[in-house]
RNA sequence: GGAGAGAUUCCCGAGUGGUCAAAGGGGGCAGACUGUAAAUCUGUUGGCGAAGCCUUCGGAGGUUCAAAUCCUCCUCUCUCCA
């Protein structure tokens, strides 16, 4: 086969590249020709931390870029207006001009971590869909059908729940499909539930006498529940801007059956080396943690290096496996005595004065080690005092 | 345009005048057990220095000693008919 090593990165960690010949062609075009391929990846600015989910794709975008092609970013200030119906039982509220700015803005930020700004081309879609009329709005329309849109299992199931579907939301897959007319896009990424979505994109293209881009789909990263898909709102994400110890304790805390999963889409790792960890995994001599904390380090030092990574582990293996208490935490300095309840309240370590309480009745809250039992006690550090509750929210009292 | 159903706490969902801060489940949090995993068990899950009081059942008014519950108007959603 032509191309095999550019092939073989390609799919590594791909769920689907649809279809694959295509890409060979467009690879081989591209090679008779020096004219590097356009690879197009689209964000929705609606919120502005990005997850190593999200991720996934982008790393696939830089994998092209070292192969020499173009990375295309479509910012989907019109698309941010509907909100990916894709996936969502529920619409989206609209965001404002700034808001869209000020997301993309950090948004880009935070996957320059991983891309090479100087193949990146950075578009937004004001640019073709601003000067849009109602009549080229209606032309792009006439493309599709209804019953294309309703073979969506997306559509279908909020349909036939009985769950509101607005127009505008149909209209979303069309306007990501002409965006790839647009940028004349040769490859789309993006998640398998982008698969309805990047094809129509195909549609459009042909409708428009351009070739048709390939669609390269990457694995949905699950979340740190391992329940669901990591997702912002679920709370169940690892973002970009967490820090060190955050990222290695997050990740410790996936369930063991997603280790592997992680390895494959959240690592650098290559697929030999996951092979050789899998087979050690499922021999089950080593204890999956070891494993585990392998993964942890590997990702944390992805976006923070290898001695942050080190860092977190001892920070990680001091408060969790050896029930010490970390470097640094907060500090807080008392003047004078303060009620318990209302000192957790007012650092923030508990809600309000009824969680507080709570936690004190459930054992939850010490002080030096020392269980707090009554909840009228009231707190002066006679020097440092180590405020603990639950298991990791840490507060450092001093004398003041 | 016509006819009907509906909106309850983080989510789903019960509740048709006082016993309702509102059943049950999910999720979350905490404790035990652990590897800060999973599973399991237990507790907890509006606010207030806790007595009692205050705010909360789509929104605004009204009836009543008393409203999630009854009435009026409004907003939104769904179903059927056209």
């Amino acid at each position: 086969m032509k191309f095999e090593k550019e092939m073989k990165i390609i799919k590594k960690g791909t769920s689907e590249i649809i279809p694959e010949e295509a890409l060979i062609k467009k690879l081989e075009y591209s090679h008779k020709t020096g004219k590097p391929l356009r690879i197009k990846y689209g964000i929705d600015p609606t919120g502005s931390d990005v997850h190593i989910g999200h991720l996934v794709p982008i790393r696939k975008m830089r994998e092209f870029q070292d192969l020499g092609h173009i990375g295309v970013i479509i910012i989907g200030d019109f698309t941010a207006q509907i909100g990916d119906p894709t996936g969502r039982d529920s619409s989206r509220p609209a965001l404002t001009h700034e808001q869209v700015k000020q997301n993309a803005d950090r948004y880009m930020e935070q996957i320059y971590t991983v891309l090479d700004k100087s193949k990146t081309e950075v578009r937004w879609q004001s640019e073709w869909f601003g000067k849009m009329g109602m009549a080229d709005v209606l032309k792009l329309l006439s493309k599709f059908t209804l019953a294309q849109f309703l073979a969506h299992d997306t559509f279908r199931k909020r349909y036939e729940n009985g769950l509101s579907l607005g127009m505008h939301e149909l209209m979303y897959p069309v306007l990501q499909a002409y965006d790839s007319v647009a940028i004349q896009s040769d490859v789309e990424l993006g998640a398998t539930e982008q698969k309805f979505n990047i094809l129509s994109g195909r549609d459009m293209q042909r409708y428009f006498n351009m070739p048709e881009q390939v669609a390269v789909l990457s694995p949905i990263l699950m979340g740190t529940d391992g329940k669901q898909k990591m997702s912002k709102s679920l709370g169940n994400y690892i973002a970009v801007f967490d820090n060190p110890k955050e990222k290695y304790g997050k990740v410790m805390s996936i369930p063991d059956e997603l280790i592997i999963n992680y390895f494959n889409y959240a690592t650098k790792l290559d697929p030999d080396e996951i092979d050789k960890i899998e087979k050690e995994l499922k021999a089950g001599e080593i204890n999956p943690k070891i494993i585990k904390q392998r993964l942890a380090r590997e990702i944390v030092s992805l976006y923070h290096g290898n001695e942050e990574a080190v860092k977190a582990e001892e920070e990680f293996n001091r408060i969790f496996s050896q029930n010490k208490i970390p470097t640094d935490m907060p500090e807080m300095i008392i003047k004078e005595k303060i009620w318990i309840i209302k000192l957790l309240k007012d650092t923030k370590l508990c809600s309000s004065n009824g969680e507080a309480r709570r936690m004190i009745k459930q054992n939850a809250v010490s002080i030096d080690g020392e269980k707090i039992t009554n909840s009228n006690q009231e707190i002066f550090p006679e020097n440092e005092m180590i405020l603990k509750v639950g298991k990791r929210r840490f507060l450092k009292l001093i004398k003041g």
